[in-house]
DNA sequence: ATCCGATAGATTCCTTGGAATGCACCCTGC
DNA sequence: GCAGGGTGCATTCCAAGGAATCTATCGGAT
């Protein structure tokens, strides 16, 4: 049965998630979903809410409110998106640089704990490979201009 | 890094869970979520509130209230715990076995649609393996009695 | 140049989850 | 038996996300 795989997908996310969110907050006062986001935005050259959006899966509401809060914590700023004037482009701040790579550490380790040093490297890498088959094959699907 | 493994991770459980949720509720009225706490409960012979806060890793202010709503949807009732005068057993109503019945073909073929049907046999089961792998190694730690 | 549909994203309302508090009820020592 | 701490759950308050609406802007057709 598939299903029992997908519980325990969701679980094994569950719980992972909460235990680098509950050591992120602790140590660098950051969330979890925080961080994410921070990532994307350092990660693409001129990255804007929509991008986000495709990335995480979540609505524009959501990705429009959260970038707010990353702005209010003084992590992120919008800069004018001098091609269209409807979007700004994303950049982290100095604070929002500093922010991440102080937090990169624990989130590296406390996913390492529960991943790297938990399986042999073989089965591993196989798991990073079919997790992201399926990643990947979801996201083709559900981009723009898939109704069925 | 461990880390790109946790993101395709994160970003294939949102995407699975939201193709999921999509479709039980397009096509049975129900959210995934809902889905998720009615075969937990179906499942264990004496099922309590906290029982679900442990499978699904909650709070127990938000069971107390999902049960709340599937109480109101008709799907399940509280029966006094003859035993413990604090607590309740949760059961399923027949309304709650019906439509748990009827949604469980959607939710296990829009799972093997990205799962089963996207990765050969050997290789899905090392998936499920490592899962659950993962899933049982963070369900030790976060049990009671473990605040490190 | 202007109109019109499409797009980016901000805003609003509603639902849901977390954290903290309150309140029975259990259980142990005395 | 009855005080006092522990436990199970409901409730309250607040933060965050989804859906829908609204506004400004873009880009193509005329």
């Amino acid at each position: 049965m598939a299903g029992e795989l997908f519980v325990d997908l969701v679980r094994a996310e569950t719980r992972l998630w909460n235990a680098v969110d509950a050591r992120l907050r602790a140590e660098h006062g950051i969330r979890l979903g925080q961080y994410d986001l921070l990532t994307v935005i350092s990660s693409r050259p001129e990255c804007r809410v929509l991008d986000l959006v495709h990335e995480v899966a979540i609505t524009v509401g959501a990705a429009s409110k959260s970038v707010d809060r990353l702005v209010a914590a003084g992590w992120c700023r919008r800069v004018a998106n001098p091609a269209d004037g409807r979007s700004s482009f994303l950049e982290l701040t100095p604070s929002g640089v500093r922010t991440l790579s102080g937090a990169r550490l624990t989130y590296e380790e406390e996913i390492a704990r529960w991943t790297s040093r938990l399986l042999p490297p073989g089965t591993l890498e196989e798991l990073a490979n079919s997790l992201r088959t399926i990643r990947t094959a979801l996201e083709a699907a559900q981009r723009p201009g898939c109704a069925p």
